[in-house]
DNA sequence: ATTTGGATGTAAACATTTCTTCATCTATTG
DNA sequence: CAATAGATGAAGAAATGTTTACATCCAAAT
């Protein structure tokens, strides 16, 4: 479009009287378009088998006042790609690139709430399911989703745990005491029963692990154990993600433990289940 | 903590005893990861409200040498997510590794199912689910999970679906018509409820979204649209990991149709719950 | 062989960015 | 209410990175 600006790729394809060294440059650059978007001048320089000064002559050529006007050039085009996701650029389908969007943000989720695990604590949070007496989970809105599928986790692994009822959470507290362990998941912004129980359930003595967004979360002021974990989401509520990742670890590791245990309960649950199934 | 060296995330995490504006940083640079390796000290402190002595502080407060050496150690993590996968590290503890072990399955199950699906359909997919009349969710075992996860999205996205009741498939099904749609979740080995009221709504002419685990499953026998969904796992249920991702997808291209009219029920939403709220 | 024009690299000048110091402020304790 | 410890930001010192100036080199033309 005429006034608007070329793009850098576009100004590379374009420009003519590129000399040897400056075509090296250019090929450096086309070649790891989003590594380069780091690299200084020098850096720039020595992997093009050119000088710092010819790489400033080079970006001057192409239009920009210097080097440093190009890289911004540079940053902001390897922006717009990390976020398009590379292999869509050519988006097909408005589904298929919001897929491709949250698929990336998810896996991102994942990726960055295991790498912020810390080891013990995971280790805790599994003996202290596996020898808890009673086991209860609560959770609201997308929480709840959580929570039931936490309790059925764990039910599946052989330590059954009931999801607690929103209206309930108080009496359901109640009933427990220190043998017993309370998990309570609640992402901002906080659930007021999701931390009213949990608040009630420190006051008695109950073990407490914790499923939230940040160590700052009201729920980490009263549990034993808090694991974080990352949603972010285009929209508003928190992604399940990482939560059924991290939920299924710790089931998997629970049962891990008793493995003829789990096999022995599964075989009969499928007996028992049979009709419900078909052959396909 | 998991990963060979602790990672910039993991150290965010686990360092004890930040300050408030601290704090502001942290969550300055994990709400946008990788635009923040651009940033420069003086930009990270106007955007998180600090001075630069603080950020410089905030750094080597992570055991970094200075503010350069975290940069550095950003730009890395970028570059590698940039890669969108498998960096995940051996563990030593049991629990880690199993988390990993976990981790790793999911992270194949939705790079699989994304590849795997269709776009035309995903795009027959989200137009069907904005222009039925009603929707009904049904789904069995785990499947319930997932049904009552994707209720919940659609719900929030403004086209509010209804969870069957296992029990009660048949009414709830016998209750649509030809404007209607109905979404079938089953996994092997399928759940015969969610099979015989699939194959009754497809005699009655209603709209049928499958998600299942084959095209070979008796559910896409009798589906208009069939999306197949990976979930290999270490416990024999399906892992809901990539479900989530999917479900997600699809309620975030219906929302961002019309945007105005999503955040203004959201703005809604939030007003009448606010009272459910904890500030944090 | 000498001149000429353009391309190149070195190094000095220049600009920007990072780090440190220090005075000030804030919250807590005796 | 004073004393103390810790956190904070302004400002300047230090480091790093960019641009410019200039001497050199090479190829083509005289």
């Amino acid at each position: 479009m005429i006034g608007s600006k070329p793009s850098l790729v576009a100004r590379i394809h374009n420009v003519v009287g590129l000399s040897t060294s400056q075509r090296r440059i250019a090929d450096c650059l086309l070649g790891r378009l989003n590594e380069a978007a780091f690299w200084g001048v020098e850096e720039l320089a020595n992997r093009s088998q050119s000088s710092v000064a010819t790489v400033v002559r080079f970006a001057q050529k192409l239009g920009y006042t210097g080097f440093l006007e190009m890289r911004q050039a540079l940053v902001a085009l390897v922006k717009k790609q990390s976020r398009t996701g590379e292999q869509l650029l050519t988006a097909p389908s408005e589904a298929a690139a919001t897929l491709v969007e949250v698929a990336r943000r998810d896996l991102r989720n994942i990726e960055q709430t295991i790498s912020g695990v810390n080891e013990q604590f995971l280790q805790g949070v599994v003996e202290m399911l596996e020898q808890a007496r009673y086991r209860v989970v609560i959770g609201d809105g997308v929480s709840a989703l959580m929570s039931a599928h936490l309790a059925y986790l764990l039910t599946q692994a052989g330590r059954p745990a009931i999801q607690g009822v929103e209206a309930d959470f108080p009496t359901q507290v109640a009933n427990l005491g220190p043998e017993d362990l309370l998990v309570a998941i609640s992402f901002s912004p906080y659930s007021r029963e999701t931390v009213e129980a949990t608040a009630f359930a420190r006051r008695r003595n109950i073990k407490i692990i914790a499923f939230t967004d940040r160590l700052k979360s009201p729920l980490a002021r009263y549990a034993d154990f808090t694991l974080t974990v990352h949603g972010a989401n285009l929209l508003h509520s928190h992604s399940l993600a990482a939560f059924t990742v991290l939920a299924q670890a710790i089931a998997t590791s629970i049962a891990s433990r008793d493995r003829e245990m789990a096999l022995k309960r599964l075989r009969e649950a499928e007996r028992v289940a049979r009709p419900k199934f078909v052959d396909d």
